[in-house]
DNA sequence: AATTTTTTTGCAACCGGTTGCAAAATTCTC
DNA sequence: GAGAATTTTGCAACCGGTTGCAAAAAAATT
């Protein structure tokens, strides 16, 4: 079916080689073997089978994408933004789906038979060791949205939880709250953690009470409804800081059928800024992750790796802003 | 680095073909011979390279999701159950992003330089020749989603859209609407023309007047908003029937920000039945598309023509449901 | 124990490309 | 126009597996 280079360079009058290097750049060939080449490719409709150049070249141009968290809208841009990404350099993604939870030897082996050229680790929700996996199985790798540490042994791309807490205690002191509670993501997500950290701490220290600390068990809407209730229990909370703009919003119609209304009785900070956190029924005031930058980034730091394998691991984190909306009070002239 | 068959082989003692087929399924080998090779290709580490195996066999096990519409949390669905299906069954998912609008040719050379087993092209806004064009290379291709015709010559799964629009009319006529509106999807999609076809004939049949025929941008909450302005200037409409849940959420806020409440003064009728249909801010009466059993049944038939590529065109069809909540008014008793 | 049947094994060719190397062809110098 | 320098070309080995075929080994039959 297929046609090869021995037909063409047959059809040509030249050598398969002369061939190979037509179709491969930066290889010499002279204008006139080019031209026939050319000629009797396009006469026998000749692709070169990329398969066959990865063998050779050891070299797949395929990248690796590993997700877990298929439920969340904010997944759609990383998948869009990371296919268009990679399309753009002539590379192909390769998407591992982590929900079934395979273990990461299984899953280093798996893109490994694949022979990946390289690998993005999206979640939040794994520890590090997870990426250093790949790492150690000399596969380049991004950890994106992963946790940073200053001994960073990987590549991280994403942004500074901690100090993204410490935004939302800071947001809720700007405008005169005084007792308020998280809402975590799942609280095994090293971004959970960090966050948490990060907000407990600076609330502390702005003179904020922090009433309540509770965590979703997933990023769904259902589980930012269902923890809402034990923070609806702490009567005095006056508002929340969620972990994630979907628990948000289920933690807000929780408060709603709660018969609170917002902003008026309680206030509600959500994480990402996903398309429907402007919608009217939400109008989510929220924190704005960068996910285009990220993912942008990731692509480009991982292009560079499978290039130049040696580079040292990088850390590369995006600021975050509040993006004000209205569900929360103004900030008050102090 | 990796590990190779030869050097397995030299430690077992055997030959290469001895190890190739330890690792083969179906392949005649000996208990003895394959404990001394599991053995040596356990102490070595080694796997099989899918790479050079795919270039033997001429198999890759990768198949081809072809998407174009990575804005709606519908597709995050698709995504998680394609991935997930192909996972199971040891082959691998490689996302084609058709937003950049690419030609069809341009689209078939890619995944045929990739020599995919077989091609999903999960999308209702494109013509069959798109997927017929992977067909005419010889590429096992399932139009999923897609629109299917008698004379089929690719295979179809999906729904049937016009009888979906007349369900809509039928939902419509059984709630006592008399005047209604259309607020479909993008006009050139073939699902929102047969979907239109479906309900504008079902009404009239039913007695139904269709007041106002419009159409959305794209499949976004923004352009339903947009549109159901026009909707809106017919004030005799009293419910609309939207292409999709997210077009149908951004009408209702738009109805909402023009005064109407849901259901009094005005019903609205979704599609699809996304997870966001069921909160409470929306409580979306809609028709189910059974997406899980789309994928699934896409994935189960793909491999079949990759296993048996003789196999004749075949549509298949799963019935769609209305999912009863509170955006329409409930059931006349006639 | 000899013969026949069945199973296992290794050889070697092949899948469709790439690439180092030396020979051939071309271009440049004087 | 001869010789040196440079570019282009083809040969052949290689990437890491699979597989048809015939020989060898094992099992079954008598």
């Amino acid at each position: 079916m297929a046609v090869t280079l021995k037909e063409v360079a047959e059809l040509a009058g030249v050598s398969r080689s002369a061939v190979s290097r037509t179709f491969t750049d930066g290889a010499s060939v002279s204008a006139r073997t080019r031209e026939k080449v050319e000629k009797a490719a396009k006469t026998l409709g000749y692709r070169p089978s990329l398969i066959a150049r990865s063998l050779a070249t050891n070299r797949t141009k395929l990248i690796g994408l590993v997700a877990n968290n298929f439920q969340n809208p904010a997944f759609l841009d990383v998948f869009d933004l990371f296919t268009s990404e990679l399309q753009k350099r002539e590379l192909r993604p390769l998407l591992v789906n982590l929900s079934g939870e395979t273990s990461p030897r299984k899953i280093v082996e798996l893109l490994r038979q694949y022979s990946v050229d390289g690998v993005i680790v999206a979640t939040s929700t794994l520890p590090t060791s997870f990426a250093t996996a790949f790492q150690t199985a000399g596969i380049p790798v991004i950890h994106t949205f992963g946790k940073f540490q200053a001994n960073a042994n990987v590549h991280v791309v994403g942004i500074d939880n901690e100090y993204c807490g410490a935004m939302a205690a800071q947001t809720f002191a700007e405008r005169g709250y005084e007792t308020v509670a998280l809402l975590g993501g799942p609280e095994s997500a090293t971004s959970t953690q960090d966050r948490s950290a990060g907000f407990v701490q600076t609330a502390k220290k702005l003179g904020l009470d922090v009433a309540k600390v509770s965590y979703a068990e997933n990023y769904t809407y259902q589980a930012g409804r269902d923890a809402m209730r034990q923070v609806l229990d702490e009567k005095r909370v006056e508002a929340v800081f969620c972990g994630d703009d979907l628990i948000c919003m289920g933690a807000m119609d929780a408060a709603r059928a709660a018969g609170q209304s917002i902003p008026e009785d309680i206030g509600f900070l959500g994480f990402n800024d996903i398309g429907m956190a402007s919608w009217d029924s939400y109008s989510l005031t929220t924190i704005r992750q960068p996910i285009r930058d990220i993912i942008m980034s990731s692509v480009e730091l991982v292009v560079g790796m499978v290039e130049n394998p040696g580079r040292s691991p990088e850390i590369r984190l995006f600021p975050c802003s509040v993006i004000d909306r209205g569900s929360l009070r103004p900030v008050t002239d102090s």
